[in-house]
Parts: structure tokens; C-alpha cells; sequence
DNA sequence: CGGAAACTTGAAACCTTTCAAGAGTCGTGG
DNA sequence: CCACGACTCTTGAAAGGTTTCAAGTTTCCG
């Protein structure tokens, strides 16, 4: 609780992110004692890293601004985007079991984060029970986080590009921005990647939905034009 | 501690999963803790229900013995079979979240398992601390479960289905039994909605598996003949 | 403004699915 | 103990969605 830079200090009782961060379901107090241990981090630019494949596990990462992609490695180099983290989210829960990395995470462009150090989150768990409870929330997101991706993998590409979009936008929404016109922070190729399709059919099934008005795309940009009928794809129902 | 069945009853401390289940990790002392407030839950039999999709949250559950399946349902009805477990795996994460389950889990044969109740579970924590380090090793576990299935699923079905059996293999060994013979527990239709192939493709596979002399196969139970063979598939080498 | 990177788009190739028919397996009852 | 029916598995052939290849076009950034 000793601010060095008192202009620009955000903390995380003054963070617009703190009913969806670390503080989520925390009381007014307990946000002052997390604070104690949560660490402002440095600005990253695109392409560098917050932590990398072998790493070890630091603390646990909340993206203050800027997006980052979770990227895995396999034995023969190629490299598997795991996720994508927007402003407001957490990553690092799949390292806590062996205390080191398995994945490497980049920031997409300029990025800030926070940091609840690995350290001390034993320690914060028993000070604020109910930072455990979120603890344990947060990670049990994860899961059904990657579950749904796992999910949304097996259906057809046009499903599987809605899906991504519409859950970009809830979650944009979520975090109050706009869930109707935002960035989707991947090029082509990163999303073909993510979604297990290629390049060329991403650009494909993408100009479709533009062609029929339910998005406008201008390079990383989307604008969703009809939110109803992406979701619709999205359950599978068919659209002509 | 007051066991009901003084012959038949298996305790954490002398069962034989200690190493790899909740108690995991945790010394003796703190065993016999965790004993008083992990239940012994009666048996289920093939095709009963450990939850179904919506229950609340009980508590997480350790398989004693047989396996299990964790199915999703989506808005369509379709079964997604997310997840198999066996002897001595835990499942129960992805519901600690939202305090209910989002996915269906139930036997696959005879099957006998613990639960950890969920409303002790925050106040064991506190009273074994060595166990909420445990409980988020689980958790996290449970992520690089889902994700490496996630990638899987993006390569072709040769390399997912020995992706499979392997990771059953290596399951199965960690826990005490043959990692060379084994029930896959799945019939082929399963296998196929698991792996996101057709129930044709995987009859194919494992066909052309045996042809070549890298396993045998009887019905659900697999003998891995040429494990090397089956890992360098998994990795991706190619095989005439 | 120019070059590199990113994106679009068409056509052929390919892997997997679908469809379909037949073989095998399991459990129950005569 | 064998027969029967239901379910599961195997296998072939055709259909289909995606990928790959490749050649342009656009966009971005120094």
C-alpha cells in the first residue's frame, strides 16, 4: 500500500476490472489486503512474453489492457494456440500443479497485467477466505472454459467461427466494452490456428457472413451486425 | 472415523489410490484428518448417474473402482462425452464455479467411489493446508487434461487414437494397473464421440493398428504390443 | 511510396463421414 | 447347451467438407 507513482497508480480497489479480477466477490477490505500482494506490472509490447514454455510459475497473471494468446508447443515445434486473454482475465492456473509453465503467453499488442504473486498466494487464500473460494472459481472457469473450446472444435467450420465470435462478444460485454464492435486480436492465420481450420477457409467462411449481413469486417475488426443469427448458428440451427 | 463396517470399510489411509487421490501429498497425520469428512458412497451400477447436468454441486468424487464418463448435452440434445475416468481420478471441478454441474457423469460399469463434500470443503482446507495446495494441483491438473484433449482433437485420427490409447496407458499405469492390457471402457460409438471421429473411422484405425502388429484387440480390452511405435504416431513421426 | 506481410479466392486433392449391408458378440430363455 | 434377437462392430463405396496449392489483391508500416 505505498504507491510509487501516486498520479497513475491503479489499484485494484480503483480498477474498473475488480468485480470480474482477483477482487471478484471480495469485500471492501478485502480488496485493501489484496492489494498488498497484488503487483503492477510493466507494459509489454507485441510479441513479448509474460512467461514462457518452462517457466517457472510466478503468480497467477491478470490482463489489465491489451490481449495476450496462450501458446503450446508440441515435440515437433509446431505451435498450438491455446487462448485467447482479453482485458479483465486471468491466466497461469494450468501451471500451479508442477509449478512451472507448460505453455508460453505473448502479448498480441501493447499489453499491462497484474500479478498475484505465486509466493504468497497460499498465504493470501488463508488471510481472506474468501479469495479462495474465488481462487477456486476462477479455476474451475478454466475448466469449463476449455471444455467449451474442446466443444466448439468438433462442429463445422461456419459453427465453429460463430462460436468464436460470439463468445469474443460476450465476453468484450462482459467486461464492459462493446460486445458489437471489437477487435478479435488475431490475424487469419492465429485464428485458423486457434480454431483448427486453415487460413484460407477463416477468410472464407468469414466473407460468407459478411456477404449475408450478420458482421462487417474490416481487417481484425468485426462489427456484429445480427447477433441472433450467429447465435443461432452457433446451436447448430441451419441458416440458408 | 467410526466405520460402520469394520471389515469391509477402506479408509484414505489404507486405500490404495493415497498416492494419487485426495490424499495425495499429505502426511499421515493429515490423512486421518481427511478421513473424517471424505464419504464413502454406496455402489453405482452400469449406466447410473454419479450427477446429472444441473444437479448442484456436491462435493468432488474420487473413483475407487470402474470407470465413468462425463457427458455434455447441448442446446440440440447431442451427447458430447467429454471426459473418462478411472480408478483413483477426481472429478467434480468444473461445477465448483457456479455451485452446479454442467455435464452429466455416469458409470460405465461397476463402480464404486468417495466424496469429498463441497460444504467442507473451504473448512478442510483451513484445517490442512498441505490439502488446499492439493485441491488446486487437482484443479490445475484438470486444465492441462481438457487442453491436451483439445489438441488432440486437432490432429488427424491415427494420431488420435493412439494419442488416446497412449494417454490410457500411461493413466492406467500411474495407478497401479497394467499399462499393456486394458478396457477402453468405451464402445466404438463412444470412442468415436470422445475422439470427434465416426464410429466407422475409429473400427478402421484400430483395425489397421492391430494389422500392423502395434496392439491387439479384443472388444473394449486393448493389449499394447509396440508402445514406441504407438508414441512416435502421437508425436507425429510417420509410419509406413 | 514501396516492399513485406496479410488476406482473398479458385480448383484440385484428400481425409473423414455417411450410407449401407453383413459379420460378430453377448445375454437370455427355451 | 444351443438358438434367437439385439446390439456392436467391420468393411466397402460414394459423398462431402476442408485443406492444400497457387496466384492475385489489399493492407500495413517504415
Amino acid at each position: 500500500m505505498t504507491p510509487t507513482q501516486p498520479e497513475l497508480q491503479v489499484t485494484c480497489h480503483n480498477c474498473g476490472f475488480n468485480s470480474v479480477c482477483f477482487p471478484r466477490g471480495l469485500s471492501k477490505e478485502e480488496i485493501i489486503q489484496l492489494e498488498d500482494v497484488v503487483q503492477r506490472r510493466k507494459i509489454l509490447h507485441k510479441g513479448e512474453f509474460l512467461f514462457r514454455n518452462g517457466d517457472p510459475f510466478r503468480g497467477l497473471i491478470a490482463i489489465k489492457s491489451g490481449m495476450a494468446k496462450l501458446v503450446f508447443h508440441n515435440e515437433q515445434g509446431e505451435e498450438h494456440i491455446v487462448q485467447i486473454l482479453l482485458p479483465g482475465e486471468i491466466l497461469g492456473f494450468g501451471a500451479i500443479s508442477k509449478q512451472k509453465h507448460h505453455c508460453s503467453a505473448l502479448a498480441l499488442d501493447t499489453l499491462s497485467y497484474c500479478e498475484l504473486p505465486a509466493e504468497q498466494l497460499h498465504r493470501i487464500c488463508f488471510r481472506i477466505p474468501t479469495l479462495l473460494d474465488e481462487i477456486l472459481r476462477h479455476a474451475s472457469d478454466a475448466i469449463g472454459t476449455q471444455r467449451t473450446q474442446t466443444l466448439y472444435i468438433k462442429k463445422p467450420a461456419e459453427q465453429r467461427l460463430a462460436a468464436f465470435l460470439v463468445d469474443l462478444s460476450h465476453r468484450y460485454a462482459y467486461r464492459g466494452f462493446s460486445g458489437d464492435h471489437f477487435s478479435i486480436g488475431f490475424t487469419r492465420q492465429e485464428l485458423g490456428n486457434y480454431l483448427d481450420l486453415a487460413l484460407a477457409t477463416v477468410s472464407r467462411t468469414l466473407k460468407q457472413f459478411e456477404k449475408k449481413g450478420w458482421l462487417e469486417v474490416k481487417g481484425k475488426w468485426i462489427r456484429i451486425l445480427d447477433k441472433e443469427v450467429l447465435e443461432k448458428i452457433v446451436a447448430g440451427e441451419k441458416t440458408g
